[in-house]
DNA sequence: CAAAAAAACTAATTAGTGTTAGTTTTGGTA
DNA sequence: TACCAAAACTAACACTAATTAGTTTTTTTG
């Protein structure tokens, strides 16, 4: 008889729920069953409730220990005496490393929260618009003490946010390109995108929409 | 008895396989049942083969269509003799372009693609890698010529594509915010971030890997 | 070493999947 | 009006899904 075995730190429920994120990554929540798990972990499928509550279950902890990270993360952020652009960097430094260290679930939370039931749905969506609105709100800051230049902010942090979320080969870490590096240059694109070069704005036109900035 | 009804610009099949993007985008292609495709139609599910060989054939159709409408910009803007930044201009304006008027399938065509069968799905990712290198073969050409900043050719790809992709409210052209406005600004941030503003950059270190330029 | 708890197993249930076969209805044309 | 192809239908098949019940095995513990 198979067992799962626990590792040092992690439990054998942890050790189910790594295994799914593994198969939900690569081929899709709804398309990876119970006893694809199973088998990965070489048990079968009926045991795995043992540990725990439902294949929903595991989505749900997945996603929102995620949230749970970049929100506090954020706060953290939020409380720093910086100049704005280097608390975005702050942020955007984050996420990378996020993208390093928690691949897998980083890309579950974002490709797959559709399939949370409710209510957990509507909880995760309204935590990841917060977090979306206090980043913009950030910006907007920037963008009043000239430090940002005069975009979207709404526009801004969705660039940022899929930008790094997008980068699928982060597991290249093991291969030539160095992680440091590419996060040197993907941070470098974002923050010169953002940068306000010319401090004096007078030849950009901008309009005001429901309070956001925008290039008219 | 219900009937699927073509529309001018369309047949039966056009109209199934748009009601399946619909819903593919929506719920993702594997949460998506044939009946549901058959239901927002009106009609039973059966019916559905008397237009279209199978399930997969509709993704496959889907995602080619898109990936042959990029395929195809990308060589026009290849033979002009445009600076580079400004066929890196044209690229994200397509791109924009794209999302605004074909969403659905070019979400799926980012998202769902890994669910196509073989060989189609080897032929995709093929025609992928084949596009973001010749991506990527530009934004090198720009950089030797200093139009563009030195930065990971590849890294600078990825998140552009991803940026773009990523902007989920393409759908809000019918709210405030037009669209040309979010093109605007969007092809700012990410021009400028590309763009390269010391001419002389003997003040950045690089380093060559694998023929492509990092920061150190 | 015996007893209790944890974790595995097999078997079965209920619900849904894509798809096929065979049949009926519909709508246009001779 | 009679015919015929297109397009719908119903019924069913062969699988696969998540999950539950009940049982057996393994591990922990006193």
């Amino acid at each position: 008889m198979a067992k799962i075995i626990p590792t040092k730190n992690g439990s054998r429920r942890d050790v189910i729920i790594q295994s799914a994120a593994s198969l939900f990554k690569e081929k899709g929540y709804t398309a990876t069953s119970m006893r694809d798990i199973a088998e990965t972990i070489g048990v079968e499928a009926p045991s795995l409730y043992n540990h725990i509550e439902s294949k929903k279950e595991i989505l749900n902890e997945i996603c929102f220990r995620i949230a749970r990270l970049f929100t506090s993360h954020l706060k953290e952020v939020e409380l720093s005496a910086e100049p704005i652009l280097n608390k975005i960097e702050s942020i955007i430094r984050f996420h990378i490393s996020m993208m390093l260290l928690e691949y897998q679930n980083v890309y579950i939370s974002d490709h797959e929260w559709k399939h949370m039931p409710e209510p957990f749905l509507t909880d995760f969506k309204n935590q990841r618009r917060n977090y979306r609105s206090r980043l913009a709100g950030l910006l907007q800051k920037g963008i009043d003490k000239n430090e940002v230049s005069p975009i979207n902010p709404y526009v801004a942090v969705l660039t940022i946010l899929s930008a790094i979320g997008g980068i699928e080969s982060w597991q290249v870490s093991s291969k030539k390109i160095e992680a440091k590096s590419l996060e040197e240059n993907m941070v470098k694109m974002l923050i010169e995108g953002l940068r306000n070069h010319s401090m004096v704005n007078s030849d950009i036109k901008t309009i005001s929409i429901q309070g956001m900035q925008f290039i008219e």
